[in-house]
DNA sequence: GAAATGGATCAAGCGAGCTTGATGGGATCA
DNA sequence: TGATCCCATCAAGCTCGCTTGATCCATTTC
């Protein structure tokens, strides 16, 4: 059972390694509130089309975004879970961490 | 508020923009359980010190561990509050995007 | 139809950050 | 005191991934 829950942690802490580059972070702060479309992240986040459309597609295919195109726009919407399931494993970890009779492992 | 809340948003996602690298989520996922010098580290993720070092100097600078010399030994351990914190934070923001009235913003 | 607009994709260039070997300081042991 | 060990830091190298301009496709508008 530690051993699952500690695979589990691992599987959900990978999925913040999308979140190594700022503008891929700034984009998800922008999409919390509401659905944007391409153009509307280009304005908010000052980078160019192409920059924005290469993040997009990361975070889609991490499942951290779902893309709805509406005649000529493309809107993006936040995956809540995806969100949801980080949080989650961290405050498991926090949870562990938080155990007082953590031992320190002798060296010699 | 809703600007001092956008605030904990950016700040929330750049916390967890630290556990981007692999290595670093290694290590903190070997430090929930026990205090861990740096040669268990070095042992436990076949990387070399100073990159094992390194790795720790950021989570140290972060509020992410803390580190106690004891001897020759440095022994490292995990700050459950600061993983308390990004996780309730994180949690926040997955609730605020699960909200069914999410407008989307209108392009023309 | 043609022109215009939103947006995805491509190839090329470049830079931030991770890795590594070397160095030095501090603590322990002989 | 000299040898040894742990570990932080440094400079240099390198790699991965971000950026950018160009291009193309789809949709809308005239």
């Amino acid at each position: 059972m530690t051993a699952a829950v500690s695979t589990d942690v691992s599987a959900a802490l990978d999925a913040v390694g999308l979140l190594a580059d700022p503008l891929r972070r700034r984009i998800v702060a922008l999409l919390v509130d509401e659905e944007l479309c391409t153009c509307h992240l280009v304005e908010e986040t000052g980078a160019v089309q192409p920059t924005v459309s290469y993040h997009l597609k990361h975070l889609r295919e991490a499942g951290w975004v779902r893309s709805e195109r509406v005649g000529r726009y493309t809107y993006y919407r936040l995956e809540a879970s995806a969100l949801a399931a980080v949080a989650e494993a961290l405050g498991g970890l926090a949870e562990r961490a938080n155990e007082v009779d953590r031992r320190r492992l002798p060296c010699d």
